[in-house]
DNA sequence: AGTTTCGGCGCC
DNA sequence: AAAGGGCGCCGAAACT
């Protein structure tokens, strides 16, 4: 019996798996069962199962009641792979694999699916991807060879293992939901919105707010339209770029507060109304269809619902059960102090090192004690702010954590030059990533039809250059946290398993786990121990501490 | 008529 | 105080 086994779809139905040696490759004979559930069911001691896509298994898995230790998930890996070699833009399915492998015709990716409310998500369709068990077998040997090519194979090892533990935690809080209350939710909208008229038009407080912004201009003004608005403000004598809120906040005109509210209302109303609850929640549970790694930096998307963009009144709707708890458990200043871990900034990792407020740390060594001074900037190193206070606190903070710096401006200047920036654990930013040119542009090499004006010219970015210049300064940072997230969730995940606990929502720096009262404090336990768990196994061995507030609660409105 | 882009804003 | 990173969502506007 090896630790290690992998299962793909049989010809003719049902599945076909087998174990695997040490080098990757079949290491015995193939066996079949009618299903995947089956066959994971009888072999509850495979510590790993191998398969193609997870977020296309394991949904099938858990509805049956089978869960798994851990997977390695072929078409993630292949993706991550491909970025760390430079071929982002190449086919990432396992199909393309094996041809790139065997010389063949590599098959374009098929089309992505359109979210649906309550769907399971699933990245492809399932008929013509699918690779036989040997060849899929042939595709995961070589992977652990490219594996092995990285710069830092240990590192990237434990990324696509990461991820593929991220995929199993994705698709067990798809089937878990999120305790949500529906008749919270519909008393929420009616305390903010009012009553809703038939026909499905505006509730009546936003007609109202409407009714104020067109009384104050003086004529009928529909504030929803930025054009309608801007208008109207010109023919009041203001003149407004647009009618974003920190712009139209300094204006000094009656129609401005009930305008500010309405679009605030506006946007409730529209992202998470009465359609978005007839949507999305069903039997008291709320399904964000979570997908791991769906973003370039690593962060997790949602497909469909707005999972990630939940507003805080609305959140007075998420309630445990009866007798049961929320844990929300949010990481403090986790950006500053990943920066910190992959600088290795002496002076930042002391910082860091410490669990009270890292911002008034810094402002205490590098800004005479004002923190909001020290926040920003931190937070402008990490963005790549080009102006304003933050460019002179910039400067105050080089002075004191000069690696750190160093670290994320190296990272722009790498991405303005259309070189690869890579995250800790070897996440890769494809060079084209928020520019949309093609790839010889963002290398520098000059193309037949290219404008001169968009090429790189070295001392003299153009302004696609530097855009690139502050994803990337940005991406070393926010994907060196997520390859954190990751291992963090693997580890709570496993801590959960022991208990009636589960994992029910994830964004980004916070994790809610959803368990009986009386395991709350375990669960605060477990969360801390992840953490440092994660620390160790993605950073090796630092200073840097990562602590998280934790709040028990019945209601996630209450947990700040 | 259907599809894509834009403006604005929610979250981190 | 000014407007830097990542996303998703919606309706409207701008296209094919």
């Amino acid at each position: 019996m090896t630790d290690r086994w992998a299962l793909a779809p049989a010809e003719g139905g049902g599945v076909e798996f087998g174990p695997l040696g040490p080098d990757g490759l079949l290491a015995g004979p193939v066996h079949r069962a009618p299903d995947a559930a089956e066959a994971v069911r009888g072999l509850p001691e495979v510590m790993r199962w191998v398969w193609r896509s997870t977020a296309e298994t394991y949904p099938r898995l858990l509805a049956t009641g089978v869960r798994v230790e851990r997977c390695y998930d072929v078409e993630d890996a292949e993706t991550l792979l491909l970025g760390h070699e430079g071929r982002s833009g190449e086919p990432r399915s396992a199909a393309a694999a094996l041809a790139r492998l065997r010389g063949g015709p590599v098959p374009p990716d098929p089309p992505q699916r359109s979210a649906e409310p309550g769907a399971q998500s699933s990245l492809f369709e399932p008929e013509d991807v699918h690779l036989p068990l040997t060849d899929l077998v042939a595709v995961y040997t070589e992977q652990q060879r490219r594996h092995d090519a990285t710069a830092h194979p240990d590192r990237m090892r434990l990324l696509t293992a990461a991820e593929s533990a991220g995929m199993l935690v994705a698709a067990e809080m798809n089937r878990a939901g999120l305790p949500w209350s529906a008749e919270v939710h519909r008393r929420v909208l009616h305390d903010l919105l009012g009553e809703r008229y038939a026909g499905g038009g505006e509730p009546r407080r936003l007609a109202e707010l409407a009714d104020e912004v067109s009384a104050a201009f003086g004529r009928r003004v529909r504030p929803d339209l930025p054009a309608d608005v801007v208008k109207a403000f010109a023919q009041a004598g203001i003149k407004v770029r647009s009618t974003r809120r920190w712009e139209i906040e300094s204006i000094d005109h009656p129609a401005v507060k009930p305008l500010v509210e309405y679009k605030k209302l506006y946007r409730i109303w529209v992202a998470h109304g009465w359609s978005w609850l007839q949507d999305w929640v069903r039997e008291g549970r709320f399904r964000p269809g979570f997908l791991a790694g769906g973003t370039v930096t690593g962060r997790w998307v949602t497909n469909g619902g707005g999972a990630l963009q939940i507003p805080k009144v609305i959140r007075r709707a998420v309630v445990a059960d009866p007798g049961w708890r929320l844990v929300v458990a949010d990481a403090d200043q986790m950006e500053p102090r990943v920066l910190a871990a992959i600088s290795r900034d002496p002076g930042l990792m002391e910082v860091a090192g410490r669990e009270s407020d890292l911002y008034q740390s810094v402002s205490d060594r590098a800004f005479s004690g004002d923190r909001a001074q020290a926040k920003l900037a931190v937070l402008g190193a990490v963005y790549g702010q080009t102006s304003g206070d933050g460019l002179k606190n910039l400067a105050a903070l080089r002075r004191r954590f000069p690696k750190a710096v160093a670290y994320v401006d190296d990272a722009a200047r790498a991405g303005e030059e259309g070189r690869l920036v890579r995250t800790w654990l070897g996440r890769t930013c494809p060079p084209a990533a928020g520019a949309g040119e093609d790839m010889a542009d963002e290398a520098g090499i000059p193309t037949a039809e290219d404008d001169s004006e968009q090429r790189w010219v070295p001392g003299y970015a153009s302004t696609d250059a530097r855009a690139r210049g502050r994803f990337a300064r940005n991406f070393v940072v926010q994907g060196s946290a997520a390859d954190w997230t990751l291992l963090l969730l693997a580890a709570l995940r496993q801590s959960c398993a022991q208990m009636a606990a589960e994992l029910v929502f994830f964004q980004h720096d916070e994790v809610i786990v959803h368990c009986p009262e009386e395991e709350a404090e375990a669960v605060v336990a477990a969360i801390r121990e992840a953490s440092a768990l994660a620390g160790r196994l993605t950073f090796g061995e630092t200073p840097v501490r990562f602590p998280f507030t934790t709040a028990v609660v019945e209601c996630y409105a209450d947990a700040k």
